[in-house]
DNA sequence: TCATTTGGTACAATCGATTGCACAATCTAT
DNA sequence: ATAGATTGTGCAATCGATTGTACCAAATGA
């Protein structure tokens, strides 16, 4: 009989051929299964240590019918929120023992519909997304269940499919960050909206909508400004009122991307910040505390947003009910001010 | 005969079974194998179609001995540098064919040895690694090619266990930077360094010497400060020169964190950037484009590095020699100009 | 016409771990 | 002493896809 050191991997075959027993003994042995005796037990783990076994997850998912990965899909990984709600996620999953595969997106709607079959190929126990810009369909996220994989969602999340999700109130959110700039004497405050079909644009608009109704304030349509929330979208957005008659003196972002826009822009046409016009923006980038004036933002907590909507999932999973629970967790955002909307002479 | 509505999964076996043919013919049908009739693969395909069939990649992965998975150990996803890194080999890995599995270690060994002992388990073609500042030690990765998993490097690499791998010419960036300075009028450059034994920190600290060296600027023993390369470090730097008889005239900064430091402090004390006192840093964090005034800082493209190691990997795998080929490259960093180091009155 | 090639398909083993069931050996109770 | 329970282990099927080989049939060649 001779030995093949020149094997890749151990397995529990091996472990069995040398203690002349069956492998199905080593497997139980392993799970320290009850049925095996103390003796055996010890034998087999003491072996499996000395050759670093290593089980093959692969045949044991494939047996299971269920492996320890979570699907991962969101837009883009090198944003900050989203690599920061990944980060929350890892730290609690991976303790859990679950291995997380990440797709992305891109905002693409076919991307989002390739990623879902890759991660059903994969056989991964859950699919945790936010969802695309360009999703609009569910028909690719609505069979999961009667393939049992659980679905979770977080900050994008799809009405029509039911499924546990975390976002942050982002209507409460907006209502915060206009009633500070209301609170702080301005009036004339522009919106500049995310697409509508977007459930956190839309609810961003609404806690915008709120916060001047409450505060008497009408809202003229030409305020709501629906623009991309990219730099440009904010230029663009600051051409456009630079032109009115009747100017803004404040402009409510529905992300900071934007914001930075109409600070580059103010600056161009030296308007002043926040004495001229004062500004918030939405999400809390890193940058936001950096810029001159500093940018008063919405913080949406993504490292927490992770590890709750991960717990979500662990819950699931380990109650034996075939039924889930779904569960709604709405996190309460953080309004931080700073100079961009603080204006002592007001 | 009963139809079965409620798998879960669709197999070859249930294609075979309608087909009345055996599971290998659809097997080889859907492989489009010549030696199957060209009706038969038509048939088998139109069926799979027809009921969306979708490989079992636990399956197929176990039968060839290899997956499509490609595991990444990096010390954290939500920095920027690495997100954008992710970002760059998903790019070119998901289109060929290849799944992402993403471990942390948060700058810990243990959680290094224990990522790549998940990594083996989940059977990965490969794991891509940026080291944990605590590793010194290699027995955790020295025996991954035994076990046919190919190994590559990016950023901070490994010596010791011969890989492909890709980094930034870390000596060659900084000389620019401080190059940058002297020819823009600075002479008396102070150099924040960060922790001696990381390899990038030292090549950053021997390009601002040598280009002082070059330039026929002596380099005195206190203008080297090491410091953390965060904020607090930046500031404590500047009120310690800011109390020497000869104050320097620029900073170059191993890190763009400590050179918001720098920049945070000055404005405190009125110190005019870049007028009174140039700063470079390093990094190109998101945020030093948008500070006022912007920060010129040496970009280490990430998402270029991502791609290229994950292209060296595909080479790798594409080559059925089994003696890899391994390839080392040293991307040229960019020095980003802007405001805090030009100053036209010099 | 018989032998041989070629085309098309099926069988069965395989990857490695898991698990229902069978079975032998030992022990307990009557 | 025999029926029944208990303990410890092995056999073989299974998860789903892949692949070497065997096989039958039709086609070709001599």
């Amino acid at each position: 009989m001779q030995e093949n050191h020149s094997k890749t991997h151990i397995t529990i075959h091996d472990i069995a051929r040398e203690l002349n027993i069956s492998a199905s003994t080593v497997s139980r042995a392993l799970q320290n299964n009850p049925r095996i005796s103390i003796h055996t037990r010890t034998t087999v783990r003491e072996l499996a240590q000395k050759y670093n076994y290593q089980p093959n997850v692969l045949a044991s998912s494939l047996r299971k019918g269920q492996g320890n990965t979570v699907g991962v899909i969101i837009p883009r990984i090198n944003r900050n929120f989203f690599s920061n709600v990944i980060g929350g996620m890892e730290e609690v999953l991976s303790d859990a023992g679950y291995n997380l595969m990440i797709c992305q997106t891109y905002e693409k709607f076919n991307k989002e519909v390739a990623a879902v079959q890759t991660l059903i190929n994969a056989r991964v126990n859950a699919i945790i997304m936010s969802l695309s810009m360009e999703t609009r369909s569910t028909e690719h996220i609505r069979h999961l269940k009667n393939k049992n994989i659980r679905l979770l969602f977080f900050d994008r999340t799809c009405e029509q499919v039911p499924s546990s999700s975390v976002t942050t109130d982002d209507e409460q959110g907006a209502f915060l960050a206009v009633k500070h700039l209301i609170d702080n004497g301005y009036r004339k405050i522009v919106h500049i909206a995310g697409a509508d079909h977007i459930n956190i644009y839309r609810n961003r608009k609404n806690g915008y909508l709120r916060a001047m109704r409450e505060n008497g304030i009408d809202v003229r349509k030409e305020w709501i400004m629906h623009r991309g929330m990219v730099l440009e979208g904010g230029k663009e957005a600051f051409q456009t009122f630079s032109s009115w008659d009747e100017r803004p003196d404040a402009v409510f972002c529905a992300g900071d991307y934007a914001a930075l826009g109409i600070i580059s822009a103010a600056r161009q046409k030296s308007v002043r910040i926040p004495e001229d016009l004062g500004v918030v923006g939405f999400s809390n980038e890193p940058f936001t505390e950096f810029i001159e004036p500093s940018l008063t933002s919405v913080d949406q907590k993504g490292e927490e947003m992770g590890r709750i909507v991960a717990g979500q999932f662990l819950k699931q999973s380990g109650e034996n009910t075939p039924d889930e629970i779904i569960e709604t967790r709405i996190l309460k955002p953080e309004l931080l001010i700073r100079a961009s909307s603080v204006c002592k002479t007001k």
